[in-house]
DNA sequence: GCAGTATTGAGACTGAGTATCAATATGGTT
DNA sequence: AACCATATTGATACTCAGTCTCAATACTGC
């Protein structure tokens, strides 16, 4: 249920998108992948000098047109990212360390459907997000 | 299944809460009390010259704490606000209209225990937002 | 009506993100 | 390999939503 890791290469897939391949985007993109529990665009600044912050947001923006990103609001507001494994997932964010996690459920996707039934209009997307304690932090408590 | 509007005097939650009535907090809810269709920070603020912006701001604040608000965070990234008419509910926004409806709908709240069985870890809340295009939207269309 | 405290308003400040624009790097040509 | 057209970059100024500060003011209980 939680999704898997299968994920094409994010610089082909920017380079297919008819973007130019740049030292900026490849470094910003081989941090990112090494955040598979979501990521601040600060601190993505933070880590790295070389690259503009401008360059970092306006990476981050592309790598979100592009539909390889998502963007989440946490329960204070502060903003975060996340690698999208797969199309489309919903979000399990831990509110004590604040690991986001992807998961599918068949049966959300069918209630969403269901609803868009009794709802007066036209249902065009949905978002859940989950506030969660994840394991780790259930187990470090103990 | 959309929620009634039965609901107490706002004023009156406040002052049971121990805070005190103001003129700008009656200012700021009553005019929040015209808008059932959800409202920005700034919108009320442009509203309200006699009323300074860092009050609206704290007042909002205030009644997102009491819990007769709810904040949201529409597809583009803005904040809107609006009235609790019912304690936990979710919400249908339309994305032509800016519409705000609150909605229940007991199969979700089912739905979300039954997945809090399944994840690894413990569920503390969630949110589920649905973007459509309401029903006087779609009419208008025709 | 008074005192003590909660609240206010003006304005400075913050944090996240965007716009500007000259300088530079990139990728397709030759 | 050098060239060119243009996509991209970085520095910085700016915007926007919201918060903080602090002296002045308004509430509420007595």
């Amino acid at each position: 249920m939680v999704a898997s890791q299968f994920r094409p290469d994010l610089m082909s897939v920017i380079e297919d998108m008819g973007y130019r391949i740049t030292q900026p985007r490849r470094d910003v993109v081989k941090l990112l992948e090494t955040k598979p529990d979501g990521f601040g665009a600060e601190e993505i600044h933070g880590a790295l000098p070389e690259v503009g912050r401008a360059t970092v947001y306006r990476t981050i923006r592309l790598l979100l047109d592009i539909g390889v990103i998502c963007k989440l609001v946490m329960r204070d507001g502060s903003t975060k990212y996340s690698l999208a494994r797969v199309e489309h997932h919903h979000h399990l964010v831990c509110v004590r360390c604040g690991t986001v996690e992807e998961f599918l459920d068949s049966t959300i996707e069918r209630l969403v459907r269901a609803i868009g039934a009794e709802v007066s209009g036209e249902i065009l997307g949905h978002r859940i997000e989950f506030d969660v304690i994840c394991k780790t932090c259930l187990d470090y408590a103990n």
